[in-house]
DNA sequence: TACAACGAAATTGTATACCAAAACTTGGAG
DNA sequence: CTCCAAGTTTTGGTATACAATTTCGTTGTA
């Protein structure tokens, strides 16, 4: 599998964007990053035209291309859109789960925990994503699977919003159980009631969510 | 508003294609296009990347870039995730509608039942692809309204489907009038319930599905 | 100081020419 | 008919040039 170089800029560009790296704003200047990755300007704009058609940036008719961070309340209108998303791939994958299929969610809530245990939340990230991602694909759906991965990794760099709130990280966990033990009874409601209330961040309270945004975002 | 030409030739080729004139693995050569449309090869090249992007293209590298019509199954996907989508819409809508908002749809409805009468299937497409996007604007969500805006585009070369299944249209017809209906009073579920059967072609059969998908795409 | 106008510098968008690499085509040879 | 090799085509990318704008800095003025 030889990747092209323009689509690994792409990539790279949209992990750097997602990791914070570049972020609020960051004019993406063609002549510095085709420098940076060492091309000519070329296969850079090909690969800004894409970050801005999947809408990590903002393209503006002669005058650059900008990371696109979302608002407030475009985050939250987007937290609302992928907790919908969420609770449909959990409902479907209710009713095609098979036990293997459970047995390796078990096995990723497991290591969730031990990385809350032992208070590593880079470890908890990468597998809450893996754990997810593999709900997705249980679904049977590949578009929704698709769909869902990409809005989830979009929202990665604000995920850690939920997880600010005090104990937030035990009633994760906590979550994360009682789906297991829905999807394992074939109980659809329940995992899908939970799941919602596991990813909306409406019951944050609306002051910490916008302080906790403004750290991340650099407060300006 | 003065747009690039990289930009207007993205979105007409998305219109070609959406529209059928190109369809089904159709060979989008970037010499062939830049004389079409008169300018060189750059601007061809950044357009390509941008469809293939959203999904309306398959780039595969050193090879071309080609119409990607989706598989039967998946077109299956993306309906239920429309579906979805559709149904959150409107849960949404119906708390927030004005009845400035239900008017608009009420007068599109009449509108829609005119075209019926007259046999006009292409404005009854028109219009009910404006009632459908100004409920998704009514759900006060503008980033579910531009994601639903964007599957429903991807998904109206195929919509025809659920119409020709006989009586579907008149029967469409009655779904909207319970959704306006349901809208009117506040009833978020009856609206739900009705968008869903609405938009899902599951209750299709599926060989008249089968056949009518073969007629669209060519056959082979 | 504040500010408006003007011009220089910088950046984007496109054109053009060119080339390497990969894929496709074609024309036998067996 | 199948297989293989040479030639052809197409893509991906470099380099360069240049028009269209935007941005920035400076100057002149109130």
């Amino acid at each position: 599998m030889d990747r092209l170089p323009s689509a690994k800029i792409r990539d790279s560009l949209e992990q750097r964007i997602v990791e914070g790296e570049l972020g609020n704003g960051k004019r993406l200047d063609e002549t510095e990053l085709s420098s940076f990755y060492g091309v000519s300007r070329t296969p850079v704009r090909e690969a800004l035209q894409r970050l801005a058609e999947s809408g990590l940036a903002d393209h503006l008719p002669r005058r650059g291309t900008f990371v696109r961070s979302p608002s407030l309340s475009q985050l939250v209108e987007m937290f609302e859109v992928m907790a919908e998303l969420e609770c449909m791939a959990i409902r479907l994958a209710a009713r095609r789960a098979t036990a293997n299929d459970i047995d390796a969610l078990e096995k990723d809530n497991e290591t969730c925990r031990a990385a809350v245990a032992a208070n590593d939340t880079k470890k908890y990230y990468e597998v809450n994503a893996r754990l997810h991602g593999r709900i997705y694909q249980m679904s049977g759906n590949s578009f929704l699977a698709i769909e869902a991965r990409r809005l989830h990794d979009r929202l990665r760099p604000f995920r850690r919003l939920q997880l600010r709130v005090r104990g937030r990280m035990e009633e994760s966990m906590a979550e994360h159980d009682i789906i297991l033990a829905a999807l394992r009874d074939g109980d659809a409601d329940l995992a899908m009631e939970t799941m919602k209330k596991h990813i909306t961040i409406v019951g944050v309270r609306f002051n910490d969510l916008v302080s906790s945004f403004n750290q991340i975002m650099g407060d300006e």
